[in-house]
DNA sequence: CCAATAGTGTCTTTTAGACAGTATCGG
DNA sequence: CCGATACTGTCTAAAAGACACTATTGG
């Protein structure tokens, strides 16, 4: 046994990653945020070659030296970009070919964010317009992004407006507190569609991942509404049907 | 204009990757199939250091000369450990840390796969027993695996799990011809309970993602059974309620 | 009082759930 | 005829859908 671990360890000591041609490994990120009604996502324009000058999405290489594992990277450059500390933040998928960076071959994992947009103050680096948030629905608004990017943030909207349908993660674009009415409109602005509020408020009540918070109010030139906040200590909630319904169909 | 193209020529010339600490990049491969009414998930006896000698998940290194993409590269992994061309593939999730592999920083792209059992011949390399099938549930049947290999079959077992609910994922582990008492089994088998027959078939029916292969017949000592293909062309259906549903409830 | 938005009640329609029933083979 | 498995029909219960109704503010 002792030769075997022997054996291992002489592996160890020889082995060095640079007699090896390996692919470039980045982590990239697509940060949502609610602005003005629409669905808007985080991109920066690029400092550095290759691509130096086009607009991406916010990402970089994993720094092997101090990132202690993705997620942990992740958090470090959503940090960086936004400030932010503790978003919703999911793994959404890995990227990876010969042809997507002229570097060579090259991966990334790309993750998604959800933050509220009054949370945030985008930190711009040396450039004053360095970073900014665009519609994604919009075809002038959307300008053309680097690498595979595209296709990222064409994945990273699938995925959300698919998840829109049964789950609470909508929840996680707003601020801490919030009405049952702008909960809807934020669905509503993601599906597309409208939806039922009696139907709405049932299913989200049933959902059991708000909590009323007492004595605060919504106030206005109307009736008060209620603010909610989200559950502390519960994650994302699945509903176990879809969101079907539409407003005025019958 | 010019300029900053011959500006980006130049970066692209000096670049030289080997200047660079980057992580090792893997590709790893869950493949499921069910053999005697059982989950089971294909394992492989590492040839070569480190954790020469343990059980792992297939998989390995990305080939940037030869492979084209991710998926590319664990279609590649796949045939050569099972010798199947196209079965249904998907990428599970992305794992990476300084210290999954003791060779340092590592990541690796996992994905997972569903093979019906009597497609198979498994590849055993030079070695006789370095391929097997393992239960999943079984506490003595699954060997302790390298690396954090045992928690990447975690997360493929709760996906595949939780697709079971609301999808036609399962249709995979069959043969290109079953019936749908057959079909019934394989969800019964990764719920891990009973479903009633008639909401089953109702399910299956409006999902309509099979089709009847006319005149083929599962004979035995019983009414002959109806088999059935998985229809051309059509992806995995997703139904909008999950199968709630248990017998003998009442 | 009116406009505007918050929130609730109720009837209808759909569909899953439960289970009993019929069908068709080999032996 | 019997055992076994395939397949269908029907009643019921529960939930979603649709929409009208009431509530409460500011002006």
């Amino acid at each position: 046994m002792a030769t075997a671990k022997q054996s291992e360890k002489d592996f160890l000591r020889n082995y060095n990653i640079h007699d090896y041609d390996v692919p470039l490994t980045s982590v990239d990120l697509v940060i949502f945020t609610i602005r003005d009604q629409a669905l808007q996502v985080l991109v920066v324009k690029r400092g550095d070659h290759p691509c130096k000058g086009q607009w991406s999405l916010p990402g970089g290489f994993i720094d092997i030296h101090n990132d202690v594992d993705l997620d942990g990277a992740a958090l470090r450059k959503l940090k960086e970009k936004t400030g932010v500390e503790a978003p919703y933040l999911e793994q959404l998928q890995g990227f990876g070919s010969r042809n997507r960076d002229p570097r060579g071959w090259s991966t990334t994992f790309a993750y998604f964010a959800l933050i509220s947009s009054d949370r945030i103050t985008l930190s711009h680096g040396g450039n004053a317009d360095a970073v900014r948030w665009c519609p994604v629905e919009s075809d002038e608004g959307l300008p053309k992004l680097a690498f595979d990017h595209a296709q990222i943030l064409d994945v990273a909207v699938q995925r959300l407006r698919n998840k829109v349908e049964y789950t609470s993660l909508p929840a996680h674009l707003l601020p801490e507190e919030f009405t049952l009415s702008e909960l809807q409109r934020v669905y509503q602005v993601l599906l597309g569609r409208l939806v039922d509020k009696s139907a709405f408020r049932k299913r989200i009540r049933e959902g059991d991942f708000l909590e009323e918070l007492p004595g605060k109010w919504r106030l206005g030139s109307n009736r008060p509404a209620q603010l909610y906040g989200l559950r502390k200590g519960q994650g994302t909630v699945y509903f176990n049907r879809l969101m079907t319904g539409e407003v005025g169909a019958k």
